[in-house]
DNA sequence: TAAAACCTTGGAGTGCACTCCAAGCAAGCC
DNA sequence: GGCTTGCTTGGAGTGCACTCCAAGGTTTTA
């Protein structure tokens, strides 16, 4: 086990799919303020304090004034937030996985049943999106169909 | 143009998929109350009023005595907000769409566009949740080799 | 016919996920 | 040094989509 406490994210080997609307993480040293974790995130600065009360965030740094400082490893932590936040997770079990991910490798089997459930959710939204995307077609196609009846008549 | 003012819906020739907890239609005579309807369509009687307060329903018929008769047209347009609502659209464009279909037939265009503006939503919602399903097998992998690693030492 | 279950209304209340405010420090620039 | 911009806090406010309430009329069941 070569993992901390705070689990390693993928190390985003992968970003063939289009980068979300700012995520251009910088070569920084480590330590951005809650204005730039905002600009990456996408997220105001206000949802992030709010992240860091309600639990959500694990425990981020300070400087000697006691400005956050945010780094890489939270950027990790939040662009998986995200993720789970599209999956519609509500904040609150996302909190019970974060509480998770701190009690630490105990709570492994926890954590992965609260993701095979998130999974199972996952698949079912995009089983009724694509009956959705079918509704969405016929109705489409019936408006198509009238123009061209009425530019044909 | 064999429509009238309130679209066909597709006559749900493709029941394949699963259907929703609640939506077994009985032959009946085409006049339900409201608590029926609810049946039907999972939804709350409050919130079918609520419905029809904000104009998101086209006219629901009366009894004698005041007390809601809803038709099988109504359960269909019912079955189409339920489709616009899994795609997270807002309420307030659903009243935009339900009010283009009751001013007739010069809104067609209109309502194809908010339906093709719809689908592409719909499109790019399900690539996200294709890219969060990437993500938490991920993650769900790692949780499950970490199990593999404890049982054999 | 009487009780139980169901329906009506306008308006108020709820829960979620932010979003903003005021007052006061902190940091970067000329 | 002084100005502007940024960050801090607890708590209050917002917007959305419902959700419920009270007081009364209606329909069904026994």
């Amino acid at each position: 086990m070569i993992e901390s406490t705070i689990e390693n994210t993928p190390a985003r080997t992968d970003p063939c799919k289009a980068a979300p609307p700012a995520h251009p993480r910088p070569e920084g040293h480590d330590r951005y303020t809650i204005s730039e974790v905002a600009a990456f995130t996408g997220l105001t600065a206000h949802t992030l304090r709010w992240y860091e009360r309600i639990g959500l965030m694990p425990h981020v740094d300070r400087s000697h004034t006691g400005q956050r400082r945010f780094t890489n490893r939270d950027l990790d932590w939040l662009a998986f937030v995200g993720k789970l936040r599209l999956t519609g997770m509500p904040v609150a079990d996302m909190v019970k996985y974060a509480e998770m991910v701190r009690e630490g490798e105990h709570t492994f089997e926890a954590r992965a049943e609260l993701l095979q459930r998130t999974r199972r959710d996952v698949l079912e939204r995009i089983t009724e999106l694509q009956d959705t995307l079918a509704v969405l077609d016929h109705k489409i196609k019936f408006y198509a169909d009238a123009r061209t009846a009425s530019e044909r008549p």
